[in-house]
DNA sequence: CATTAAATATGACCACAGTCATACATGACC
DNA sequence: GGTCATGTATGACTGTGGTCATATTTAATG
């Protein structure tokens, strides 16, 4: 996956319009080849700005702080994944593989390239608390996705119906981002996909014994 | 709970340690009331130094960043509740509930204090992944806790002995810590202890229907 | 085309965390 | 007490994210 991606190429626009795109793109390209190349943290502003050719102020106009511009992007790339999710959800097999497919695709997304997820995560987790609240946090839409998975779960018959459905689908958010979390900043490599689908297997189950 | 805790009141000490000490519980004291009345990132080295009258640089011969003074203070506030939790562990109930008074004790100790856990917790999430992964993660140690107390209810016979322990473990934690910072960062108020209570009861009997 | 209002661009500037060369204080040894 | 090695204190300095008053560009209006 690329980390730029060049929007709006809008035909009926004025020059003004036109320049905002432009300098907006230009931003996108330079600072995803740069955080690509040398990280987040090590890539300054001024770097940016300089080799965007604009001046530091401007970048300022288009976003409010660096990490906005780092969430930008992995706003992007989460859009992307949870729109492949949708695909999945019609097929008919028992709720305990959907949810487990679901979240095993999210996992290989991240999977795929761990430094860029770190990345991500981090400054995410930087943001968060901060955020005046209107963004919509990735957890809740992942616990949305599950959580209409469990209630379809119910339906047939596959989910106990006592359950609290926003209880259930809230745990299983939990085990996924700590997981995730754990994975990223384990010592030793493991596969995060097999980690998160045998916790599924457990949580489904239940931990007590027959005694 | 105060935030200032004098130590090491040492008697048979050098005039070196006794100055050094004498520094180290002025940044304390100083830090620990401007953190209370203003926050955390509200509160400069700058301001810390000049109340505490030492020269800035002084600082940094205690403390590596900013944020390992607040991160000190959590570790004291943790080590306290941990050491409360050994007491409850002795006693003889069933291990759901040994579980669920070792998560709800620690719930109720953050509730105590919301604004200080959160920039606790904060600020603790912004370290993670920076670390240099010597100093041990809170999760960690709460994983390990009820890692003891899962295994204690195999043998007990009250919990599935064909379970992974440490998969139970880090499942009840990522619950754990999830809900904390969903509870932290919600815009309604409710009880922290009640809801992981809740959830300590549909992961011990799992989500599976009959059908 | 001239005038004007509004959008956008800009870099000097600020605040703050953290560094480091230098100065100073302490205690060991004679 | 005098000398010296080592531990400790210090504040000027740096790097960086972010601000803001001012300049410039655009486009609407007559």
């Amino acid at each position: 996956m690329t980390m730029v991606m060049i929007e709006k190429d809008d035909i009926n626009t004025s020059l003004r319009e036109k320049k905002k795109t432009e300098t907006r793109n230009k931003i996108f390209e330079v600072a995803g080849r740069l955080f690509k190349e040398k990280g987040f943290e090590d890539t300054t502003i001024d770097e940016i700005v300089r080799e965007a050719g604009i001046g530091k102020g401007t970048f300022f106009n288009y976003f409010p702080s660096k990490t906005a511009l780092l969430l930008y992007f992995a706003k992007k790339k989460e859009d992307l994944t949870f729109s492949q999710i949708k695909h999945e959800m019609t097929r008919s097999i028992p709720t305990k593989e959907k949810i487990k497919n679901t979240l095993v695709f999210v996992a290989k997304t991240n999977e795929k390239d761990k430094e860029l997820t770190k990345m991500f995560v981090f400054e995410y987790m930087r943001h968060y608390g901060m955020s005046s609240g209107q963004d919509e946090r990735s957890s809740h839409r992942l616990s949305n996705i599950l959580y209409g998975l469990i209630e379809e779960g119910v339906k047939k018959g596959d989910v106990n119906s006592e359950i609290e459905l926003k209880k259930a689908a809230d745990i299983i958010t939990g085990i996924y981002f700590h997981s995730l979390m754990e994975w990223l900043w384990a010592k030793n490599d493991y596969s995060f996909s097999d980690d998160i689908s045998g916790k599924i297997d457990l949580v489904f189950d239940g931990i007590r014994g027959e005694g």
